[in-house]
DNA sequence: CATGGATGGTACTAATCGGTAACATTGGTT
DNA sequence: AACCAATGTTACCGATTAGTACCATCCATG
């Protein structure tokens, strides 16, 4: 055992670098856009260095994709967090950050959207992460509008899963001034005006 | 005058032939994943003669995504002939368009949406017109069913227009199972359950 | 038949990219 | 001090790519 910490409390070890910089040029740039080099020298090391935490350029596109995946998850944590027990404001705070994200990014959407676009081989190993995390997203999504009490759960659902994709593709194509930057108003009034069950209490 | 017309009668001359390659190479396996090569041969004819069509890939990029918008426009006047006068009728053919295209369709959605996600340059060429394409077809909607007679027609719109975008994309990542399949029904009782002007007859 | 413009085909250049080999350097541990 | 694993550095290979030069071929018109 006895793994070393190279720099200590200095900079981060190399592989979070690189993954930190792949993550900003994939994101920006394109995932087929960026090379290994471009992305070793943004992380502050080298092509070998890389090649030493990622046997292979797929297999840093999976880490970036799993990363934000993961941190995809963690907005479901946090939602939770916030409002235990209260799946109306859990929603409205979800539409929010991502809404938020959205306005204030640089108008590249969803990254995992993206990165289907751009890897389109079917049986691309990317792929596979972006359809389970999207597919996890839409079943949690059903889950809470359901929890929410709302009389057809998935038929709310799908349209807030649809208004939100849509959101940040489009941001890409009509830019800012378009819809994608009402998503919230869009978002809350359908919550609004969709109809509930008679009487759901916890449980 | 006195264009030449080579093979008559047989097949349609290269320039032809190389657009209709492009657009299936470039819409299947994605523009930045696809060769001069590859195009050129698909079309049944080589490198030197695309070139002598086109000054550069970038233009036969150009060329491809102008050839989608102008088709994407042509279904604006195809729902105007079908039901002249009655823009209920020309939105429900419109959204029935886009749907079973989404369905049918190898679950690859918008050509011009995804080149937007693949060009991320920000001064591409091609993302002027992706833009000017999908600002054209937001007023258009927005002018639609401000005619249908809607109460607040933008809303409707940029509604209709996200659930759209969103079910293109949204096929490339949860595929055909997921909420895409379903946007035909999803905007049909969208257009049903939103209010109306009170009376809005053709002046 | 002869001409000429459009096309087919080959070969080439220069640049880029993913991936690897070999060696120098660093800094913590014993 | 001696060691050793992780990292830095340089150079390289093979493959692919956009774009071009050059020549052969076809075919309609004169």
């Amino acid at each position: 055992m006895a793994r070393l910490k190279r720099q200590s409390a200095q900079s981060p070890p190399p592989r979070e670098r690189i993954l930190q910089a792949a993550r900003e040029l994939f994101y920006r740039e394109g995932i087929n856009a960026v090379s290994v080099d471009a992305i070793a020298a943004a992380a502050g090391t080298n092509k070998m260095t890389l090649y030493r935490h990622f046997s292979s350029r797929d297999e840093l596109v999976a880490a970036y994709l799993e990363q934000l995946a993961a941190e995809g998850e963690g907005v479901w944590e946090a939602a939770r967090a916030a409002h235990p027990g209260d799946p109306d404001a859990q929603l409205r705070f979800l539409l929010r950050q991502v809404s938020e994200f959205a306005a204030e990014s640089s108008g590249r959407g969803c990254a995992l959207a993206n990165a289907a676009v751009e890897l389109a081989e079917r049986k691309h190993p990317a792929r596979r992460i972006v359809e389970a995390h999207k597919r996890r997203q839409r079943e949690r999504l059903v889950a809470l509008v359901r929890e929410a009490g709302y009389a057809r759960p998935e038929r709310v659902a799908d349209e807030l899963f649809l208004l939100v994709e849509g959101a940040r593709v489009s941001l890409q194509s009509v830019g800012r001034a378009g819809p994608g930057s009402r998503l919230y108003a869009l978002a809350e009034e359908l919550l609004a005006t969709a109809p509930r069950k008679k009487a759901v209490r916890a449980h």
